[in-house]
RNA sequence: GCGCGGUUAGCUCAGUGGUAGAGCAUCACCUUGACACGGUGGGGGUCACAGGUUCAAUCCCUGUAUCGCGCACCA
């Protein structure tokens, strides 16, 4: 570091260490080293995707723990990748293309040219994110970058399919499946939102037919009664015992249709009656099954009435053949009611329209290895953090469906399905000539739920599967847990033969200061690169994690990335202050030379890599940050780096070479804590400060990715350097003692920039060294000392922990009335405190069952408050 | 309806069966030779509410309120 400007500027130091980092090939894993694996795939954005902050979240943590794992000396592969996003992509590519014109529907160019439009659109735009996750700092193997639509991908997915047809797990049925007219394609159910609407529940009357009177039903969706078959009503409803085996006359369409008996009817719910259509819903089609009803679609696949809606309602948008059917039966006057009626609606997850129940041709699949992946849930052998996400994966797992595969697109993996003259073969290639490939792809999920390890090169035994699979950690989101989650966990089983990952950590989903969800529409979520720019990759990293507990969702704020650029500056600082040093340095600290702010900063250090090893242990990666944060703040800048001013700017050469010899080793330590979390500022001053030049060179030369993560101090090392647990008090004590003198201070308003006069009166004078510390820290010229001292009415007092008493000489400014009052004050609280505890030793329930430890502890702290409260009520009558 | 999570300083959040914490914001003082992206000091909390267990509860248990999330075929 020849120059060091005042501010840290991140973004040369940014662009240099990826550079680096990229060239000399510090993130590519190596499957035959001899260090033990660590792996982890990353769950691949959408390949259309930009950076948010959810993926800064997100892959950050993945940084840390891949990060981590090198510096813990294990061969590292964090596999990189895009998904396909079938409808996601699709959507995005026909928009692009009907507004340059290309298109109106993608009928319109046929499927071999829309998709070579698709495939021209990702070799263009796809894998921006890609590049985005190389300036946030993402150390994944880049050698190894992987796209579910890659020729070899394809091939497992389809491999995968034809394993499971032929195990029967796989197969094609008619069912009533959650329809999106606008995509115009089949979903899972985990693709529908439940969206809870203010709606109506509309009241409608069927004339009997035979007879007068009428039968009342209630609806949410008027527009399906074009396509009713039957009225129902609950077996045991007394109400309508009389209505079994009439018919009522469908108004509009003029139809009979039976009244029929069906346990699925809620007597409580509306009138008790319901009009039953058969094609339009789910409970309806059940109905009808049972009772051998017709089907009539009166919605085509586009959300269109069809013909099968009479003259009047075809081609009219379902939405406005609600209101018409409403206006004609209201004209009828067959509409007697209107109630206002809180539902849930289910709306696409892609498309945002409401899901239409269509009754379609489909691909199921009956999951495989589903016993294995509960009970490897429930043994531990894949562990949840927070570990309350098990509960619910295996509440849906418990309750799982067979999975909606097929999707009526065109982006995506062909159903390796051939049809010719009535025979249906499945196999990957062409059965030959004639033979119709299945027109439909797959749901972007099955070829997800491979990525593990169709990424690693499976089926072929490859080096990387051999060594990387399965994975350590998976870090994703909760809200793919059944996407995604478990869909693997099966895979794994059941093409692997074992579980894909050991720990999968939930992040919890970034929200904006008022608590919403970030999205696109309410333009609430700040761009990441921009945070980037004028912050740099660093601080945001850092302000993410510390404002990211385990398992809790995080309310964004820019200022928390303001305090991660903050931080990066202290730290830098920090490291410049020890460069501004001059003098001889050397490597080795001399035990004989150290001062008990040396020991104790070395304790601390102790203290903090021990927390930083919990805390990351548990994935507690906030908690990290804030140990870090605040060890390196409060401890080794506030206190120790001004009392190690003292022996600086000394005049003992060999104390001040030693004193710099314990900052280089507080300093390479904690840059190294930090490297996880702020990998290019740390790689800057680590080899700047030239702390890599002791570490072996590996690859990438002496990168602090691959230097050793820091050990606790062990026991020979702290007898070595006498580090004992007195020493911690010892700095307690003085600390109070410089805090009382600077409180002093402020109480009598003298400004910072004037020195305080102080006087020590005891018998013998304190140690000149720690003097000069308690000079500087408190702000102070050399301590006067005073066998005996008189000191002015009402002169502040401080009964230091060595004993004797430190005067505070006011120099006039002393204002008796004041310094009473605020001395009545400190008496107040001190007499407060003393009552507490005097009340709890008098109580013999408290001195006869607490343990002895805390009963000492009780009786050590009224002392103190009564020595406290003697100090003060004489200093209050030397004011008489 | 069932399940899960939250409710602690003005804001965002940590935390522990035994003296309530951080960051930001705020107030006062300070541009002192690492840092104003800084330093020092201060103010501010009946830890949502009600019961219970305990010598002792912000923490454990039960219930209530409230906010959020997930699941569920009430048309």
């Amino acid at each position: 570091m020849p120059e060091i400007p005042k501010a840290y500027e991140p973004q040369l130091v940014e662009e240099k260490w990826g550079q680096y980092w990229q060239e000399h090939q510090c993130f590519v894993a190596d499957p035959r080293s001899s260090k033990p694996p660590y792996s982890i795939v990353i769950p691949p954005p959408n390949v259309t995707g930009v950076l948010t902050l959810g993926h800064v979240l997100n892959n950050t943590i993945q940084d840390i723990l891949a990060r981590l794992a090198r510096m813990k000396g294990f061969e590292v592969l964090w596999l990189p990748g895009t998904d396909h996003a079938g409808i996601a992509t699709q959507a995005v590519v026909e928009r692009s293309l009907r507004e340059e014109g290309l298109m109106k529907h993608r009928e319109d160019l046929g499927r071999e040219k829309f998709l070579e439009k698709v495939w021209a659109w990702k070799e263009k735009h796809g894998g921006i994110i890609i590049q985005q996750l190389k300036k946030l700092g993402a150390s994944c193997d880049w050698t190894r970058e992987r796209f579910t639509m890659d020729p070899e991908y394809s091939r497992c997915v389809q491999r995968v399919f034809v394993e499971l047809y032929n195990k029967g797990l796989i197969y094609r049925g008619k069912r009533m499946v959650n329809w999106d007219p606008a995509a115009r394609t089949a979903l899972s159910d985990e693709e529908v939102e439940m969206v809870e609407e203010q709606g109506k529940l509309w009241h409608f009357k069927y004339p009997l037919i035979g007879e007068d009177g009428f039968v009342v039903v209630a609806t949410t969706r008027p527009e399906t009664m074009l396509g009713d078959e039957a009225v129902a009503v609950h077996p045991q409803d007394p109400r309508y015992a009389a209505l079994r085996g009439k018919q009522v006359m469908l108004p509009i369409v003029n139809k009979p249709i039976p009244v029929i008996v069906d346990e699925l009817v809620d007597p409580k719910f509306g009138t008790g009656c319901v009009k039953v259509t058969p094609a339009h819903d789910p409970a309806d089609y059940e109905m009808a099954q049972r009772h051998h009803l017709p089907l009539t679609v009166v919605i085509g696949p586009g959300g269109a009435m069809t013909a099968a809606a009479g003259a009047g309602f075809e081609g009219m948008d379902r939405m406005r053949a609600r209101k018409a059917v409403v206006e004609q039966l209201e004209t009828m006057g067959l509409v007697p009611k209107i109630d206002p009626h809180v539902h849930r609606v289910g709306y696409s997850e892609r498309t945002r329209v409401p899901i239409e129940p269509y009754l379609s041709e489909q691909w199921f699949l009956r999951y495989p290895a589903a016993a294995q992946a509960v009970s490897a849930v429930e043994t531990g052998q894949i562990r949840f953090h927070p570990e309350r996400w098990s509960k619910t994966y295996l509440h849906w797992m418990a309750n799982i469906r067979d999975w909606c595969i097929s999707r009526q697109l065109w982006w995506g993996h062909r159903v390796p399905v051939w049809n010719k003259d009535g025979e249906t073969r499945c196999q990957i290639e062409s059965p030959g000539e004639g033979w119709q490939q299945d027109s439909d792809v797959l749901d972007t999920w099955f070829s997800s739920w491979l990525w593990p390890f169709a990424t690693m090169g499976w089926p072929e035994h490859t080096a990387t599967l051999e060594r990387f699979y399965p994975t350590a950690d998976l870090v994703t989101g909760p809200d793919i847990i059944f996407f995604w989650v478990a869909r693997m966990i099966m895979a794994g089983f059941e093409f692997m033969g074992r579980e894909p990952f050991r720990n999968v950590y939930f992040t919890g989903i970034i929200r904006d200061k008022q608590g919403r969800k970030m999205s696109k529409s309410l333009r609430n979520s700040p761009d990441p690169l921009d945070l980037i720019a004028s912050y740099g990759a660093d601080a945001l990293r850092f302000g993410v994690m510390r404002s990211a507990p385990l398992g809790q969702d995080v309310l964004y704020d820019e200022q928390q990335v303001e305090l991660g650029r903050n931080f990066c500056n202290k730290l830098w600082n920090a490291c410049r202050f020890r460069q501004l040093q001059a003098g001889e340095t050397q490597s080795e600290i001399d035990p004989r030379l150290l001062s008990i702010d040396d020991r104790w900063i070395l304790l601390r250090l102790d203290a903090a890599i021990r927390d930083m090893d919990a805390t990351l242990a548990d994935y507690k990666f906030s908690d990290a940050a804030a140990t870090l944060h605040g060890f390196f703040w409060s401890e080794y800048c506030d206190w120790y780096v001004e009392a190690a001013k003292a022996v600086l700017q000394g005049t003992n050469a060999a104390r001040r070479a030693n004193t710099l010899a314990v900052i280089d080793f507080v300093l390479s330590h904690t840059v190294r804590m930090f490297h996880p979390f702020l990998p290019f500022i740390t790689e800057e001053l680590w080899q700047g400060m030239g702390y890599a030049k002791d570490m072996p060179a590996e690859q990438g030369g002496r990168t602090i990715m691959f230097a050793p993560w820091p050990k606790p101090l062990d026991d020979d090392f702290k007898t070595h350097y006498g580090l004992f647990d007195e020493t911690v008090e010892l700095i307690a004590a003085r600390q109070k003692l410089v805090t009382e003198i600077r409180n002093i201070r402020a109480q009598y308003k003298i400004p910072a920039n004037k020195k305080l006069h102080l006087v020590y009166q005891a018998a013998e004078d304190i140690d000149a060294e720690e003097k000069r510390v308690i000079e500087l820290l408190a702000g102070a010229e050399p301590i006067a000392h005073r066998a005996s001292y008189t000191p002015a009415k009402g002169e502040p007092v401080i009964h230091p922990g060595v004993g004797g008493k430190l005067f505070v000489p006011l120099a006039g400014l002393v204002d008796a009335q004041a310094e009473k009052a605020r001395l009545a004050r400190e008496l107040q609280k001190v007499e407060a405190e003393i009552q507490k505890v005097e009340a709890k030793l008098a109580n013999p329930n408290f001195s006869g069952k607490a343990p002895p430890e805390v009963l000492q502890e009780h009786r050590q702290r009224l002392a103190d408050w009564q020595a406290q409260r003697a100090r003060l009520q004489a200093s209050l009558a030397d004011l008489e």
